[in-house]
DNA sequence: AGACTACAAATAATGTATAATCAGGCGTAG
DNA sequence: CTACGCCTGATTATACATTATTTGTAGTCT
């Protein structure tokens, strides 16, 4: 069986440039997707090299790599303060996935080979096996089967945005789970994409997978929504 | 008459953290769209912050800023090199193009108010005027004209990648003139579009969109293509 | 009193300088 | 051809200067 650890499509990961730089840069991004530093939060660049014990030049280039990805905005001479992954933000970039990846699987289905879609029905075996039990393992076998039909097009640059959205909302769903409903329809429309691939049928098989995708925000959204409800009610 | 400079839709422009950060990412990141900085070059830090007259700091920010960016790649511990702006790379970002700016166009139909057509008729009238006489003008009039419909979307995400993609063509162009039958082709598709807008007819508009952005990219790739031919024969 | 302004101190960003380490590339000796 | 050692430059670490923003205080005006 292959690898179920999810990774990113090709051959790159924006891996920092070292260590120090690495792992501030990945801890820092981290607190800010799960949630654990707050929205609008201020990141003080002592601060955050005495709690990562470095010092302030990796962080500054680290909240700079942050800035250029999206997490981070600055304002000058005010320092950085944490993007808010909020609803807006979870919207904003699942419908750029509605546009997208439909794309990248409409190409999947004229490329894909018998290994390819073995190797789906395998994931998608072991998905129905896992049936939610373990969430994370849930999200790295959806995770890897969506890379799968986007790791090899011919658009790095597409495939690259996607993995980054994938990122964030793999990280944000990771405070929810799933609802009876939600499971329910991500088998069927997985069954369903891999017939359309079967079939070649590509028209078919972007419609399914942007419903997939709307279909995947959408919940999330519900979910944030429900949250924020109980938090403030 | 409106300002006819271009500038970006909302009210943020990524603008670094300051004076001569600013400065150095800004110089860096044109002498890369526009070609001055040849690709896979090495981008030495120490050199770098001698050419701008600026301390070592600042240059790593900046680098760090345009590798989150995609504009400059790190190895670890070899430093950067700058992202070759290829055939490969106009196409990735042109393609994405297609598939997002018809969603927003479409989603302007539904808003357009009696002065945002006034405006797009406004700026289409001065295109027609310059006629491609002054280029510069011309593209500073089209991003006007573009930008008009994006930037109110609500999707900050996708206007804001929609600008960002939008300023490296806008970049390679430069290098380039338009064609006559690129030209005929433009104005027309402009009137068009305006008129698509006028009928509420959000469909067409989205359709046209697709097909414009997909002739600009066509465009400028075939103009890439000739000018490397010319480059090799 | 309440509110407003001017100025001073505190906080932190930004820029500069310099050193210490470390990894990779290159040339030379064996 | 391989091993050793040197050189370049990346990366990290400090320390400090400069500048901008925020905050607080005191004095003044109404």
């Amino acid at each position: 069986m292959t690898e179920f650890k999810a990774q990113p499509p090709a051959g790159l990961e924006p891996s920092a440039a070292s260590r120090a730089g690495a792992s501030v840069y990945e801890l820092i991004r981290d607190d800010i997707v799960s949630g654990r530093l707050k929205a609008n939060e201020r990141l003080v660049v002592a601060e955050l090299a005495q709690r990562h014990r470095t010092s302030t030049n990796p962080v500054r280039e680290a909240l700079q790599l942050l800035r250029g990805e999206g997490f981070v905005v600055f304002s000058p001479n005010r320092g950085a303060r944490v993007r808010p992954i909020d609803q807006d933000f979870v919207r904003d970039i699942y419908e750029i996935g509605v546009l997208i990846e439909p794309a990248l699987a409409r190409w999947f289905v004229g490329m894909a080979t018998l290994e390819d879609i073995a190797e789906l029905e395998a994931i998608q075996d072991e998905i129905e096996r896992n049936n939610f039990a373990d969430p994370i393992r849930h999200s790295e076998l959806d995770t890897r089967f969506h890379t799968i039909m986007y790791e090899r097009h011919y658009n790095r640059h597409a495939a690259e945005l996607w993995w980054k959205h994938r990122e964030v909302l793999r990280a944000v769903s990771r405070r929810f789970s799933f609802t009876l409903a939600r499971r329910a329809q991500v088998m069927r429309e997985h069954r369903e994409l891999i017939q359309c691939i079967k079939d070649g049928d590509a028209e078919r098989a972007a419609a399914l997978v942007a419903q997939h995708v709307e279909g995947s925000g959408r919940h999330i959204l519900e979910q944030m929504r429900a949250a924020e409800a109980a938090r403030a009610g």
